[in-house]
DNA sequence: AAGCGATCCAACCGCAAAATT
DNA sequence: AAATTTTGCGGTTGGATCGCT
C-alpha cells in the first residue's frame, strides 16, 4: 500500500542520486521497493530502478549516438520492431529508454517515419507477442557483442517488397529516401519467414539468433 | 530582451509476466 | 494453488532548453 503523496516525483536531485548510489554500493541492486524504504528515499521502487538503470549505472554510455550505433538500431528495429529493450540489449551501453528516445526524436525523423499511434503500430505485432515481453538482456550482461558481429554502416536493410511474403533489401539511405515504410507492414504476418536464413542477411553478421540470444 | 512554439529527454504510467509468500 | 509483490516493458507526458521572430 502506498499512501498518497508518500513519494516524490519529477527530476532527481543530486542528493537523491547520492543516496541511491550509496545504498546500491553497499547493498547491491534489486529489491527496489526495499531500497526506497531503507535508504530513506522518498521515491517509489520503480523510480529508483529506472533512475539506476537509465542514469546512474556505470554501464550506461552517455553522449551522442555514433553512426554505427544508429545504423545498428535502424537495422534491429527493422527486424524486430519496437522491442526497445531487446534492441538496447544489442547496443552496448545504451538503455531501452535511450534507444527509444533516440528513435522517436532522431531516427524516425531521419528515416521520414511518421509517429503513429503505437497501439496500432503494425511492426511485427505477432512476433512481438511470440517473443513475449520478458526479452530483455540485463545491461551488465551485454556489454560486448559477439566477436563475429560487425557494425559497419552501409549495410542492407530489409523492407517489404509489396507482396505478402517477399522482401527486398534496401540500404539505410534508401529507406531514408523512402518516406512511406513506416506506414506499411515491414514483415509478413507469417513469422516463420523470420526464421529463414535469407532474412538474417540484413544484419551483416547479426542473426535473429543473436538478437534473441539470452531470451 | 521577451515571447513563444518546437524539440528533446528524463521520468511517469499502466499493464503483464515472473517471483515470492 | 492462489494471492500478493516485484520486476520489466513500451507508450506517453511534462518540463527544461533551444531557436526563431
Amino acid at each position: 500500500m502506498e499512501a498518497r503523496n508518500e513519494y516524490r516525483k519529477g527530476l532527481w536531485t543530486e542528493e537523491e542520486d547520492r543516496i541511491l548510489m550509496e545504498y546500491i554500493r553497499v547493498h547491491g541492486k534489486g529489491k527496489w521497493n526495499r531500497i526506497a524504504k531503507m535508504a530513506g528515499l522518498k521515491r517509489c521502487g520503480k523510480s529508483c530502478r529506472l533512475r539506476w538503470i537509465n542514469y546512474l549505472s556505470p554501464s550506461v554510455k552517455r553522449g551522442d549516438f555514433s553512426e554505427e550505433e544508429e545504423d545498428l538500431i535502424i537495422r534491429l528495429h527493422n527486424l524486430i520492431g519496437n522491442r526497445w529493450s531487446l534492441i538496447a540489449g544489442r547496443v552496448p551501453g545504451r538503455t531501452d529508454n535511450q534507444v527509444k528516445n533516440h528513435w522517436n526524436t532522431h531516427l524516425s525523423k531521419k528515416l521520414g517515419i511518421k509517429k503513429e499511434n503505437a497501439k496500432g503500430n503494425a511492426s511485427l505485432p505477432s512476433l512481438s507477442r511470440k517473443l513475449g515481453k520478458n526479452t530483455s538482456v540485463p545491461m551488465e550482461s551485454n556489454s560486448e557483442p559477439p566477436s563475429d558481429c560487425s557494425c559497419e554502416t552501409g549495410g542492407k536493410t530489409m523492407v517489404e517488397d509489396g507482396s505478402q511474403s517477399t522482401f527486398k533489401f534496401a540500404s539505410t539511405q534508401e529507406i531514408t529516401e523512402n518516406n512511406n515504410f513506416g506506414s506499411s507492414l515491414w514483415f509478413s504476418n507469417d513469422d516463420l519467414n523470420l526464421l529463414t536464413p535469407y532474412l538474417m542477411e540484413p544484419l551483416d553478421g547479426y542473426s535473429l539468433d543473436f538478437v534473441l540470444d539470452g531470451l
